[in-house]
DNA sequence: CGCGTTTACGCCTCACGTAAACATC
DNA sequence: GATGTTTACGTGAGGCGTAAACGCG
């Protein structure tokens, strides 16, 4: 039994398939599978069933998980103990909502980059529920995502809020003194699909407004959303930041209401029970960085 | 970074020289130093200081130690967890104290040997000191020793207890009604040499009764103590199975005092951080046998 | 037939032991 | 010189990747 058998079970047994573990311990899935068998035989028992078209670990598997992460864990305070400078080296995964991304990922990256100037970064922009479910897969390594996720096997911390404002194009705004569930009559409500974690708020603001759009515009980018509601397609939620840059330019109005939007908090998502030293590396470049602010996107 | 240099590490640390410790892991010296090189550059510093004669730790070994010991230790569980039948294999050494030895370390090791027929034994048997110095400097894996250690480094627990009773040839004995201070006048004391476990006892009766004999005579085996009484030798202590034995015979007499011989309570002896299931199975065959009884010994 | 996993095989590294060298007391 | 540790070097096993085969959906 040896500490790398123990690293690709962790991985078998908690990525979606062999081969996405294979890259977590940069081996080819031959390797994987072969690494596996070797500890099976060493413990004397299958950890995994392969039966079925794809592997599920058995009882047994299931029992030892945990124990295995517990002793990979010790033995990364053992190197932490004896002060290995891990410069972690290869690549990482991250994955980011796209309201994130267009704020303060850039700075995110650039702070991740100087301190690990050896580590290649690979982005991946989406929805908050699809960056979550890729973290359960396996495919990415952390994820800034708005909420708290509800997901047994994922972990998350805090980082930073962001609020929105009302807005449409000022043209459009004139008859609208302040938005309530009537405002909404004949009106387009441009947004962003569901999943992604402006959905907490909007669902939250309709609720108590007791309102219900008509017709619905949406775009899995903020940018496209902002533009749509610039040029006059309907009614929708834009970021503080963003908005004022745009009024500010005359290109929209902010809408006033009765009912607040909600503050939609992004917080650092990651696996449970992931005993890579790299997870710290990556939470501790993103919590630095965090912040919404007042600011505009960087564009 | 690997389990096997971990161990090897330990090994190297707690044993009174690296030649030692490559015995405990089956391995030459040269390999074993080129293990443990191996762990110091994977850790990125040295972890024993080479400068003098015999190999020492450093102080980031010293600090690491424990931590290495802890994480061997949850490998271990691990392994116990997937239920690995670890028929201990290749050899083991253990201690005996001389009385132990020709009472129940027989049955110690044919319960052994039932248990793990493949376990190949090695016994010493010394005084109670010398054991625990041998277990302390990794000759030993595990030892029965009278009394309960101090020494930091070693652990133990209880086993069973020996009463002894003071003896005499029957013709020798004839002027004795009872023992105390004064019938050591002029009369040898018949014993075990000093750092054996009956010290103990024979401090303590001699604190209580005041007494000093004049002159002693001893050696570091109970049946040659024993030959030394029955020939008239003197007086002395004998394990009341052997002295009740010899009483029935007709080749000594027990001598009555107003103060009892104390007990000695012999215990389990090994190595507070020993990772290895190899302990537990000594320590169980070993409980499960021991027992002075009032049988004599077995010769 | 696609996807996920294992087997076959050639290659090469790594870890072992023997033997000699080195260092300390 | 005895003891303890490291270096040099030849050898063999084990672990890797490529490529092909297998098996389930």
């Amino acid at each position: 039994m040896t500490l790398k058998q123990l690293e690709a079970f962790y991985w078998a047994a908690t990525c979606a398939s062999f081969s996405t573990a294979a890259e977590r311990v940069h081996l080819t899935v031959s390797s994987l599978s072969k690494r596996l068998v070797e500890l099976e035989i060493s413990l004397g028992q299958p950890l995994f069933d392969r039966s079925g078209h794809r592997a599920t670990l058995t009882a047994a598997g299931e029992r030892l998980l945990p124990q295995a992460v517990e002793l990979l864990r010790r033995a990364e305070q053992f190197r932490a103990a004896a002060g290995v400078a891990e410069g972690p080296q290869g690549s990482c995964r991250i994955g980011s909502g796209e309201l994130a991304s267009i704020t303060w990922l850039p700075r995110w990256v650039t702070a991740l980059r100087e301190a690990h100037p050896q580590l290649s970064i690979s982005i991946t922009v989406d929805i908050g529920e699809a960056l979550a479910q890729r973290l359960e897969r396996g495919d990415l390594d952390a994820a800034v995502i708005a909420g708290r996720t509800a997901r047994p096997s994922l972990r998350c911390t805090p980082l930073a809020s962001a609020s929105f404002v009302w807005c449409a194009e000022p043209q459009l705004a004139r008859g609208l003194r302040s938005l309530d569930a009537a405002a909404w009559e004949g009106r387009t409500l441009v947004t962003l699909p569901r999943g992604s974690g402006i959905t907490y708020v909007l669902d939250d603001w309709m609720a108590r407004a007791k309102a219900q759009p008509e017709q619905t515009v949406s775009c899995n980018q903020w940018g496209v959303v902002a533009g749509l509601i610039v040029s006059g397609q309907g009614v929708g939620i834009l970021p503080t930041g963003l908005a004022r840059g745009l009024e500010h330019r005359g290109r929209v109005a902010v809408l006033p209401s009765r009912y607040k939007l909600r503050q939609l908090d992004y917080s650092f998502h990651f696996r449970n029970d992931d005993p890579r030293p790299l997870v710290q590396v990556l939470q501790r470049a993103c919590v630095a960085t965090a912040d919404f602010g007042a600011e505009g996107p960087f564009f």
